[in-house]
DNA sequence: TCCGCGCTTGATGTACACAACACCTATGAG
DNA sequence: CTCATAGGTGTTGTGTACATCAAGCGCGGA
């Protein structure tokens, strides 16, 4: 019997989440419309997806719970044990993790077992120089005009960061700043610069929610500057100003690291 | 028995361009000094790697029949073909072929086969303009000055682009431009810039050489420009100033691509 | 008491057989 | 003669058993 835990109890908020957040994690999917159009849409097991699709969702799914501390740095995870959470064998599922240690987050070692990397001070310091400036790139690049339907989408996160004033959640506040990225990345239509940017963020987005439970950030002077970043840049939205929002959202991830207590420094 | 046609026969060349053109398709490979001492250099038999490493030569040597049209685009890749090759199962290939898969340059489809993947313009043109970018940011970001070393290995690739005069190759003014691309590298100590650098040029490499092959680039005018272009970057290093040298790179990148004839426009 | 060696144990890595899938071809009905 | 359909065939994707490796543990000797 297969334990389909994930698929049965994780299903809906798994769903409502990667529909909203997963824009692109394999960009590379161009649709085929003709391939696959199920006369009979299949709700009664609406769980099961095919192929590469699955393993896309796996992978994003265990991507959100390393970035959300799920699974904290240094931890160990067992390949038999998540192949049979997700109800498949370990092959599939070790394609999934030769990503997510392509991608940094995992490091597998024979005969040991595979951990969460932690992100160490120099590693730090160049992917924020480095989505520095292609925060700019993502607005001047391939630029695309705001939609009507990104500033509603922007408006909802606008108001998600007003309610946290009221109950402030640091998961919650990084849930809010990855949908906020994902949802500014569709500014721009290079393709590749939104995959390395995408994977630039997923790459050191759980170092400041680990501060934060550390309580070496304080949570709520971090949350009144957000809403006053979100503010500035749904007015240059708004304006279809798109260069000064891209200068606008460099300053500001500049000065978040700014914020950042230095943990270690490099030897 | 294994068929180790590709350790026996082309270790000899793979083992050199390995050695000077591998700079990093693994960055995060740190080095653990003190895990393996072989105390007997088992040079009775160099060709066995062990482990990840033996799966990184395989990586970096189909990207090169890749880049270098061996495989060209459209081919059907064999897996259980390669996998003998290779002398491996098919299990570990699968994972050196879906790396390859997420760098771009295969797509496997589930009973038709694993193919070459054909790089439309739109692609070409949005790696084109990241790449201008990037270029830039390789010699501001994180500078490292030009080494003794780093020069004299330039020198050598102008000598290489001198005797391309005498004897043009297509293939070896290829590989010229990917060893040159990658000496040029090691000037940023940033590693995310390095490696999506690296990814992005290995992505539409074979583009040039492709419409150089129809003929549709004149290869003695493309040789003579690129000497130029190494006599300035020489030039540029010898002075240490690499903000010129980053500059000038962009606008040479810019004009390579001004130089294309437009393929296919986007529909 | 401390050091060293070998076994046990559990992990990742690999090989192989089978399932799922798509294309091709032959065959038969209209 | 044409078209549809069923089966053959080769491919990629998956499941499972085994090989390989490293860390922990216990035992024995100095």
């Amino acid at each position: 019997m297969k334990s389909n835990a994930f698929w049965s109890v994780a299903a809906k908020q798994i769903d409502l989440r990667a529909a909203a957040a997963d824009h692109g994690p394999r960009a590379k999917r161009q649709q085929n419309p003709m391939n696959e159009i199920p006369l009979i849409p299949r709700q009664t097991e609406p769980e099961r997806l095919r192929g590469r699709d699955r393993l896309d969702l796996i992978h994003a799914e265990i991507r959100s719970r390393i970035c959300l501390l799920d699974y904290p740095p240094g931890m160990r995870l067992s390949e038999t044990a998540l192949a049979s959470e997700f109800g498949i064998s370990r092959t599939p599922l070790r394609r999934v993790l030769a990503r997510l240690e392509d991608d940094g987050l995992l490091r597998s070692m024979h005969g040991v077992g595979t951990f969460v990397t932690d992100v160490d001070y120099t590693e730090l310091a160049q992917v924020f120089r480095l989505r520095r400036e292609l925060t700019v790139l993502q607005t001047t690049l391939d630029p695309v005009p705001p939609s009507a339907a990104l500033i509603a989408s922007f408006v909802r996160l606008q108001e998600r960061g007003r309610a946290l004033v009221d109950a402030p959640t640091a998961r919650a506040f990084a849930e809010l700043d990855r949908d906020t990225f994902l949802c500014l990345l569709d500014l721009t239509a290079n393709a590749p610069l939104r995959e390395m940017s995408e994977a630039l963020y997923f790459r050191t987005a759980r170092i400041w929610l680990q501060q934060v439970t550390a309580s070496q950030i304080d949570l709520m002077q971090e949350i009144e500057i957000y809403n006053d970043e979100l503010r500035d840049i749904l007015r240059a939205l708004r304006l279809g100003d798109l260069d000064a929002l891209g200068h606008m959202r460099r300053g500001h991830i500049s000065m978040s690291f700014a914020r950042m207590p230095v943990l270690i420094k490099a030897p």
